[in-house]
Parts: C-alpha cells; sequence; structure tokens
DNA sequence: GTCTATACTTGGATAGAC
DNA sequence: GTCTATCCAAGTATAGAC
C-alpha cells in the first residue's frame, strides 16, 4: 500500500531515489573515479541512460548524493549532540558518530568530491557549499560547550571548529589507507582522558 | 657540458625526470582524474607512449612522482626541525612548511592518490608505504621536543603524530576547497598563542 | 519514464618505423 | 630510446522505440 500512495508522481520519485542510492553506494566502494554512469547503473540495477534522464550529467547525480549523505548525518549529529553538556561527554558522542561514518563510508563521499575539485573545478563551490553547514555545526557546538571553560579564552571555536573538520576528513583517509582503526581508536581515547583531565582542573 | 656528462645513460635518465616533473605538475593542477598519459604527455612535450615504455603503467608513473616529492619535502622538513627546540619554535616552523607545501601542492598530489586508492586498491599498500615515515617523523618531533613538557604524559607521542599527518591532509583539502588561506592562518596563529601559554604554564 | 542502440570522445596500452 | 600509428576498452551523452 505505502509503495503506491500518490501514484502520480511516486513511480519517478522512487527511481530518483533508487538512483541516489546507487550513486552513494558506488562512490564509497568504487570512489571517486569508480564511479561512471555504466558502473552505478550496474550497482543500482537500471540503465545508464536513467542518470542522464533525472540528474542531466553524471556530477549532477554525485552532487545529489553527497547532499543526501550530508543532510542524513547532520541530522543525526544534531540530535546526538543535543544532549550533551560537557566536553567528556562531547567526546565520546564525537567518537561514536565517527565510527558510524567510518563504518558507512559517509565521509569517504565527501572526500573523494572534494578531490575530484581539481579535475572538475566547477564542482568546487558546489561542494564548498555542502561543508559549510557542518563547520557552522562545529562551531556551534564547540562554542556552546567550551563557553566558560578555560579553553574557550585561548581557543576561539572558530578555528577549532575549522581543526575538527579537516581532523576529521584526514583521519578518515589515513584510517583508510591504513585498514585498521586503531590509530583512531587510540586518539578518541587519549581525547577523552584529556577533556575529563581539562574539566577537573576547572573545578 | 653538463648536460651531456656520462652521456651513456644521462638521456635516459633525463627523460624520466621530464616524465616525472610533468606527472608531478599535471596531478596538482588537474587532479588523479585529470592525470591521464595524455594530459602528462601534453604537460611535458613528449609522446604518451614515452610513459609505458619507462614506467609501465600510468599509476606506476604516479607513485614515482609520489616518491619524488615526498622524499623532498621530508629531507625539508628535517633539516628545518633539526633547529628547532622548544613547542612554540616548532609550530612556527610548522607553519611555514605547512605554506609552503600549500603554495607548491606537494600534499594535494598525496591526497589525490589516498582518494584514488578505492579505484585501484593495488596502490593502498604502496601509498600506505610512502606515508609511513611522516608518521614517524612526526612522532620522533613531537616526543623529542615535548620530552619535559606537561603534555608528554597525557598525550602519547603516537596518538600527536597520527593527529597531526590527519589534520595536515584536512587542512589542505579545505584550504583548497574554500580557495582561501584565512581558516589556516587563523589556526596556526591559535595554535602559536596556545603553545606559548604553555610554555610560560610550565615554567 | 524506462529501455535498447548507438554516436562520439577519451584513455590505456602496444607495434613497428626510425 | 623516442616517435607515429593504431587497437581496444570504457566513458558521456543522445535518439528513438516502447
Amino acid at each position: 500500500m505505502a509503495r503506491t500512495a500518490r501514484r502520480g508522481r511516486r513511480g519517478s520519485q522512487d527511481t530518483r531515489q533508487r538512483i541516489v542510492d546507487a550513486a552513494l553506494d558506488t562512490l564509497k566502494h568504487e570512489g571517486f573515479t569508480g564511479a561512471s554512469a555504466r558502473t552505478i547503473a550496474d550497482h543500482g540495477g537500471f540503465t545508464q541512460a536513467l542518470i542522464f534522464y533525472h540528474f542531466g550529467t553524471v556530477n549532477h547525480l554525485l552532487l545529489a548524493a553527497l547532499d543526501e549523505t550530508s543532510a542524513r548525518r547532520l541530522a543525526a549529529y544534531q540530535t546526538a549532540v543535543e544532549q550533551t553538556k560537557t566536553l567528556p561527554e562531547l567526546l565520546q558522542t564525537a567518537a561514536r558518530l565517527y565510527r558510524e561514518d567510518l563504518a558507512a563510508g559517509h565521509i569517504t563521499v565527501l572526500n573523494e568530491l572534494i578531490g575530484a575539485c581539481l579535475a572538475y573545478p566547477e564542482l568546487r563551490p558546489e561542494i564548498a557549499a555542502r561543508v559549510q553547514p557542518w563547520v557552522g555545526f562545529a562551531e556551534d557546538v564547540i562554542q556552546r560547550t567550551l563557553a566558560d571553560g578555560p579553553l574557550a579564552e585561548p581557543i576561539p571555536s572558530r578555528d577549532a571548529a575549522f581543526a575538527t573538520v579537516a581532523l576529521y576528513l584526514g583521519m578518515q583517509m589515513l584510517t583508510h589507507l591504513n585498514g585498521d582503526n586503531t590509530a583512531t581508536d587510540s586518539l578518541f581515547a587519549t581525547g577523552e582522558r584529556v577533556a575529563a583531565l581539562l574539566t577537573t582542573l576547572q573545578s
């Protein structure tokens, strides 16, 4: 029943969604270089012509895929972080969200598309616009959490936010390169320890 | 005269070098996607067949290009860091080296090749092996600089090294994406301020 | 809206002349 | 060792049947 409700445009919307999902899947597993119209179509079980009908070009589809994963993840981050008050809590939540991302390949998609900007400069402003909400989100959270701690004065939240997003991107790249999470896990553990230390220093 | 000394194998070596240089140039400006045999050959002013004669495949050439830029930069980092003793000095030097890299596109090459690992899994161990010296170098320097500071105990140098390399990669990506260095400059300034703060705390 | 078939372009790689 | 010419595979994109 649910599948056929509002059938008028629903078929088309379903297809768009299937294509976006296939694009995400391909981007995660084969990277930008491997995400051709043909490969994506194979992954999703449809014809490559559909991509051009619905999205015009492959790159437009890939941007739509980034939109999708970015919106989904940002929502998850926002609800998860809403309940954190202290710095140690925040770091624990960040570690959990990060591991989800790593496993699901969410940041991989972003990495691949940023890398593609050199070959396709027209993608640059598009992707920059999609990264900006993340930096803004990080800044808000950091601002709120560090507000009356000892770090608020020496470390502008803007810098901390930029560093955080950069660190996320870089960690993801290195983790995939090495094929294991030990470095990441160790770093998060250290981060949580330092956060605990800082809060005891404060009280 | 210099050009014709040891002519026996010199012609061939010169050509190899020209090809590697052209590959580096192309990788920096067109990215991995744009670094095809034909494009590289155009950049360097030779025939694409030469690439396959000297390097077998395009990817082999790109690895040789990474070797070249990585070795050159690591040497520069080592001599520059040798003379730094304190944490603030280290941060200043790091900022200068980082800006050199950014301008010359050295880290871009690495970013592009890491991104390509998804499409060409056989590149992964090759590139991982070429990144490892950097993490090792960072660990040595951090170990040496933090040795008797207040940070040595709570922050293992291994974690700090991993975070540093990741941060470098991520910052480079974001900086290229945004097209301006203000975020980077601001972050380094904050870093230097915090480093100064830490050393005064210690004494 | 979705499929098949096809035009056209670019890329990797090799053969063979020089 | 270096060049030209060429083969073949894969990619983007469109036309036209259904």
